[in-house]
DNA sequence: GATACTTTTTAAATAAATAATAAAAGTATT
DNA sequence: AATACTTTTATTATTTATTTAAAAAGTATC
C-alpha cells in the first residue's frame, strides 16, 4: 500500500464550526468542498447573503484555519476576485464502497481530494454482518497509516446494494441483524456513519459532480449485477417513505418469468442485469452455443460475467451483441415506464452494463419509441455516466459531508 | 342562477400587498386562506418568524384591510389567543373545471369560501378551442352577476384533462392551437390565468385539504374517463420537465392490447379506466351478456357509463362486480410499479371509479401483494379520496392562489 | 386564590442588508 | 502608450430588520 503524506493540525480537534450550529459557515465550507476554489461572488450564488456578510464569514473561517486564500482569479474587466478554498486538513471523510464481491475504502480531505488510493478488500456481501469486522479493521489500518487524527474525521460514508434506509441505518436485503448495520459500523468505528444504497449514491454523485449537475429532474440508472435507480426530483435525491424508492430492477416485466432473488417472477433484473446476462450466456454456452466468449475465459464458462460479454461484443461476437440488444430492449421498455411517470430532463446510464452503451442504446431508444407516448418519449435525453467506477466512492463522501453540514438546518420553505 | 350577496370595497383596487413583493405578508395571507382562522402561534408554525414580527405584520395587514380579528380562540390554560382571518373581500379567485363533457365555474373569496354555486356548462372538450369563447362568456356573466370588481380577482385557475404544461399554458392533448390555451384564456379574460392537468390539480387538493395534508410523499390516482396520477414529492406537486409527469394511464400493460387514444396499444387506460369499463360492458351486453345493467339504462345500452356499473355492482349484479374486480387487478398491478418506484407514504384513489372502492380495493391489494417486493408492498396505505367531486374546483383555486402569492420567492434552499 | 401555562407587549440587542466609497483591473479612445 | 471610462470586487459606515429576552397580562385548573 502507498499513501500520500497528509498534513494535519497538531491538536487534531475538529473545528467548532463543524460541530456547532453555524449554518452559514457550514454552507460556505460545503460549497468550497464541492467546487474546490471559489470567489466571494461565486459563493453568493449558492449562499444567499450579501457581499459584506460573506466576506466577514470568509475572514472568520480563515482565522479559524478552516479555509485559505488561494490568490486571485480572472476578471472580465474589473478588479480580480480573491479566491478561497478549504484547507485540505480542515477535516477528512472516509468513504467505503461495499459491492457484491469486493469492498473498497478511500479517504477524502476537505478539498475533496482522494488522499489514498482505493484500497480493495475482497469480501462477499452475502456473508452478511460477518464482513463488518474485516471492513472496520481494514479501514482502521488505512486511517492509522495516513496518520490522520481520528478527531479530524467528519464521518464515514458507506454505500452498499440492497434496500437501504439511511435514516435508520438498516439494509433489509443484506447484512440483516438485530441492530441496524449503520449502528454496528458506527459503534465499531466510534464515529458517525452514514449508509446509503449504491444506486442512490451514484445518482447523488451525478447530481453533484456529473451530468445531472445543473439539472433538477433526473433518473440515474445503475446497471451492475443488479439494476438500481436513483431519482433526482427538484434537485434533490428522492428516497421515499422508508428510503426504498427506486426499485426499478424489480418491476414485473415478464409473466411467469424466471424466479428473482426478491421472490417474485419475471423482474426486470432477471432479464436485463449484469448477472442475468451472465446467467443466460453461461446456460446457453453450456448447451453448446458457440461464441467468442469461450476463448475470452479460456473455456472456463463459469467465469463469464458482464464485462466479458461486452468485451466479446466489441470484438464483434454476434451472440454477445444479440444478448446485449435484447437487454437494451427490456431496459428501454422499463425506461418507458419511468419516462411516462417522471417526464425527466435526463436519464443517465451507469454501472458495468453502461460500458456496453454502443450495443444497448439503439434498442433502448427503439423500445422507448414503441412504449412511450410520443410527447414524452420524443425528446428524451439519455447519457452514459462519465464518472465511471469512481462515482460510488465520490458520491458517498459528498453525501456524508452534506449529512453532517446540513444538519439542524431548517427546511421549511 | 342564484348568487349569494358579495361584499366588496368600493374602490376595487387589489391591495399592494398582493401586487408588490412582500413575501412575508403574502405567506400569512396564504396560510389564512388555507386554514381559515389562525392564531399568531399557529401562523408561526408555517411562517418562520418571531412572535413580535408576526404580530406587527398582522397589525399592518389589519390596517390595510386584508385581514380581520375574529375574536379569541381556546386555551389550555393561558391567555386566549387572538384569532385572525382573511377578510372575505380581500380578493377573489375564479375556478374553472373543464371535464370531458362539461365545464363548471365557481368563485372563491379570500376566506376560501365558494361564494357561487358550481355553475355547469355542457361542453365537449374534444371540440377544441371552440369551447373557449362560450366558457369565457359564461364565466364573465357569473362575475358580472356577483358584482365582484374585476380588479379584485387575483386570477383564474382552470383544470382540464390532457398533457398540460402549466408553465407555458399548453395542452398537448386537447385545445391545441398556435397560441397556448392558457394565453388564449388570459387574453380573453384580461386576467392572469393558470391552467393545470386535472389529476395534478386533485393531487394538490389532497395535499392542501385532503388525506395528503400532513404527508410528504403521496400518489393521488384519479380514475375517471381516463386514468391520471398526481405525484407529491417532498410535500410538493411534481410536474417533470414539461409538466407531463404522471402519465400512469398510458403505462403499457397488455401486449398487443386494445388501441388507445394515445396511439399505443394495451395502455392501462384501455383496461382499467371509466371509459374502458363502459366500452367493455357495452360490447359484451350487445353480444347478449345478461346483467342488471340493462334495466338501469332502460335497455339503452349505449347509455352505460361507469357510474351505472358501480350502481349495478352495489345492487349485487355479478357481471358488474366481476368487471370491477378485473379493473382492480390491473390497477393493482399498475400501482405495484408505482409503489416500487416511489415507496410512497400513501396512495389516494379519486375520480368516478373510486366510488367502486368496495369492489376494486380487494383486488388492488391482492395484485400489489403479487407484484411488489414484500418490503415495499406490505405496509402500503391506500385511501379513497374524501374530497369527492369538489376536489378539482377547490384544488385549482388553491393552485392559482399559490401561483400568485409564491411568485418572486426565492426557492434556493 | 395560588399555580401553571399562554399569549401579547415592550425594550434591548443583534444581525444583516444597503449604500457609499475605494480600489483594482480591464477596455476603448485618442 | 497615455488617458479616461467601465466593470468588478472589497471595505466601511449607516440604516434597517429581526430576534431575544423579559415583563405583563390573561386564563384555566386545582
Amino acid at each position: 500500500m502507498t499513501f500520500s503524506t497528509v498534513k494535519y493540525s497538531t491538536e487534531g480537534e475538529l473545528n467548532l464550526v463543524m460541530q456547532k450550529n453555524n449554518s452559514q459557515k457550514r454552507k460556505i465550507i460545503k460549497q468550497l468542498f464541492l467546487h474546490g476554489t471559489m470567489s466571494n461572488t461565486e459563493i453568493i450564488k449558492y449562499v444567499k447573503l450579501s457581499t459584506p456578510k460573506i466576506i466577514s464569514l470568509l475572514n472568520e473561517l480563515k482565522t479559524e484555519g478552516l479555509i485559505e486564500e488561494l490568490g486571485q482569479g480572472n476578471s472580465s474587466g474589473g478588479r480580480r476576485p480573491n479566491l478561497y478554498g478549504n484547507k485540505e486538513d480542515a477535516f477528512y471523510i472516509v468513504s467505503i464502497s461495499i459491492n457484491i464481491y469486493k469492498t473498497s475504502v478511500s479517504i477524502f480531505n476537505a478539498k475533496n481530494q482522494k488522499i489514498t488510493g482505493e484500497h480493495i478488500l475482497p469480501l462477499t456481501i452475502s456473508h452478511g454482518i460477518s464482513i463488518i469486522d474485516p471492513i472496520v479493521a481494514f479501514t482502521e489500518n488505512i486511517i492509522r497509516v495516513t496518520q490522520i487524527p481520528r478527531e479530524m474525521i467528519l464521518g464515514i460514508g458507506i454505500e452498499m446494494p440492497g434496500l437501504v434506509d439511511s435514516a435508520t441505518g438498516i439494509n433489509k436485503t443484506y447484512m440483516i441483524s438485530e441492530t441496524p448495520v449503520g449502528d454496528l459500523f458506527s459503534q465499531k468505528f466510534g464515529m458517525e456513519v452514514l449508509i446509503e444504497n449504491d444506486a442512490k449514491t451514484r445518482a447523488f454523485a451525478e447530481l453533484r459532480f456529473g451530468a445531472a449537475r445543473s439539472k433538477r429532474n433526473v433518473l440515474a440508472i445503475h446497471i451492475d449485477w443488479g439494476i438500481g435507480l436513483g431519482i433526482i426530483v427538484n434537485g434533490k435525491l428522492y428516497k421515499g417513505r422508508d428510503g426504498f424508492a427506486g426499485e426499478f430492477g424489480h418491476l414485473p416485466m415478464v409473466d411467469n418469468g424466471i424466479l428473482c432473488q426478491c421472490g417474485k417472477q419475471g423482474c426486470l433484473e432477471t432479464i436485463a442485469s449484469g448477472s442475468a446476462v451472465a446467467r443466460m450466456v453461461i446456460e446457453e454456452m453450456k448447451e453448446g452455443r458457440s461464441s467468442m466468449l469461450g476463448q475470452l475465459v479460456d473455456d472456463d464458462i463459469e467465469k463469464i460475467e458482464i464485462r466479458k460479454v461486452v468485451q466479446a461484443a466489441i470484438l464483434g461476437d454476434q451472440y454477445s451483441i444479440s444478448i446485449l440488444a435484447n437487454v437494451g430492449h427490456w431496459l428501454g421498455k422499463g425506461l418507458a415506464y419511468l419516462i411516462q411517470i417522471f417526464n425527466p430532463e435526463l436519464i443517465i446510464l451507469g454501472g458495468r452494463m453502461s460500458e456496453a452503451h454502443q450495443f444497448i442504446l439503439p434498442p433502448i431508444q427503439q423500445a422507448i419509441q414503441i412504449f412511450c407516448i410520443p410527447e414524452l418519449g420524443n425528446n428524451i435525453q439519455i447519457e452514459v455516466s462519465e464518472l465511471g467506477s469512481h462515482a460510488g466512492i465520490q458520491g458517498v463522501a459528498a453525501l456524508m459531508l452534506e449529512h453532517v453540514l446540513d444538519r439542524n438546518q431548517d427546511f421549511r420553505c
